[in-house]
DNA sequence: CTACCCAATGTTGTCATACAACAATACATG
DNA sequence: CATGTATTGTTGTATGACAACATTGGGTAG
């Protein structure tokens, strides 16, 4: 099946839109150094010759890496290339999330984080973020005992834990790992559901975050944040592939 | 399921290109959910129509759109607006960054990283990872002895490290945030070295966290690692905020 | 010779129009 | 009723034009 492959490779660069093209051509141009740091981009008509596309799709290409911060247009003068990157986000490629083994990785990364954040917030938490903390976790229950499956609460009490840290790049951190892992934590709740016992032992681990946020024991809140997401970690790992790649398509329809 | 506190604020710019305005309108359109995911947005002639601008200004500012995951354009049927945004990536302001107490926030999210790292590559660490760290430590004296700032080589010891827990989030997060980093570590760097004894104990500190990963004992390595940026952020943050912009207006040149 | 003004030129930003490629729907026809 | 087709609407691309702005160079007054 080398062909295969090769097949697509060819496919990856030589389809979607000539927007598309341009836009990896000239972030490969870029990547590479050819376009170096600093330094003017050729004029879109120049580069529209060079390309054989309109302006229009140089255009688009360049918005593009502008939205990327890797360029940086000035009206009348030209397109420059960024010195310091440090506009370049920070990003997971979503299709590799389909592998049990990825998911792990990012649990892996949200974990050494959630013990942090949860000493920090013992440390710094205002009463009203106490009472937040508080509320969320009440939420959970409300939302199980109304038949729902709780992972909105259940995310929404790991944020407001985030937010008392004080330290908003926390929050934002933790909310764009849970773009990755609402799926995977959809897949333990559901199944930490189906037996009384895990259900009662998630919301007990819960319960120490939250005591020793309220007792401002940040040693304690890390050491029962890290227990609890060893626990979640765990539970994920428990569930073999073949369920969850079958709940996955489940949840598709 | 309202998040517990807002950091960001809205601040609606009224300034910059119109592609700039309208890519903010959409944005917040869609945010807000008045464009609620996957329906379809508005034609770009109706769009066109109501901001009041040419079909062009749409069309790059839903390129804009496209390129950060937020829609997702089909050719013939519309531009719709994606469900789960996994292709959201996580950014940083680079704007806030001239405030000392931003600097240090990051730190924080820095130094919370940085001690699991230590102790995962403790644990992980292949034989050439373990060379490759140590190799990257040398390396910082002999920039040193160079007479260099070693600031480079100093953020290369430590991804090196990240580069030993075999995550590669863990590689690219440490990366991302060492974009915003780099003048912060530059300027405690030349403060340590205008004092033999604050050099001494940095080196010491690397000393010791190399010794953690390289004897496996991953929860000296968490604790050295943790030692290491605390005392970081306690060099940084005796740095009064004259001397930082000052130092930073003199990088410039 | 210097300093300043300004005109020419090149570049990005925006507008308008036209057509191609494609998708979805409604309609006509068997 | 089923099926193919025409129609319409949408995004993708091309082209031309002008506005807004930056840069460069020359020319002129001092």
């Amino acid at each position: 099946m080398t062909d295969a492959t090769e097949f697509k490779i060819e496919r990856i660069v030589a389809s979607g839109t000539l927007t598309d093209r341009v836009f990896g051509a000239l972030t490969q141009l870029i990547g590479s150094g050819d376009f170096k740091p600093g330094s003017r981009l050729p004029s879109e008509l120049n580069m529209a010759g060079r390309f054989g596309v309109s302006r229009t799709v140089i255009r688009e290409a360049v918005s593009r890496l502008k939205s990327e911060g890797q360029v940086e247009s000035r009206q009348g003068s030209g397109v420059f290339v960024r010195d310091r990157n440090m506009h370049a986000p920070f990003r997971i490629d979503p299709s590799i999330m389909d592998s049990v083994e990825s998911v792990l990785q990012v649990v892996e990364l949200r974990m050494s984080l959630e013990g942090e954040i949860a000493a920090l917030a013992a440390k710094r938490r205002t009463r009203e973020q106490m009472a937040a903390i508080k509320r969320a976790l009440k939420e959970i229950e409300l939302d199980e005992q109304a038949g729902g499956d709780g992972v909105e609460a259940d995310i929404a009490f790991h944020r407001s834990i985030a937010a008392a840290t004080g330290n908003p790049h926390f929050l934002a951190l933790i909310r764009f790992l849970f773009n990755f892992l609402t799926k995977a934590t959809r897949i333990t709740r559901s199944y930490e559901a189906t037996k009384a016992r895990l259900l009662q032992q998630v919301k007990e681990e819960h319960r120490l975050i939250v005591e020793a946020i309220s007792q401002q024991d940040s040693e304690a809140a890390r050491l029962s944040a890290r227990r609890h997401m060893e626990g979640a970690s765990r539970r994920l790992g428990s569930i073999d592939a073949r369920q969850l790649s079958a709940r996955e398509q489940q949840n598709e329809a």
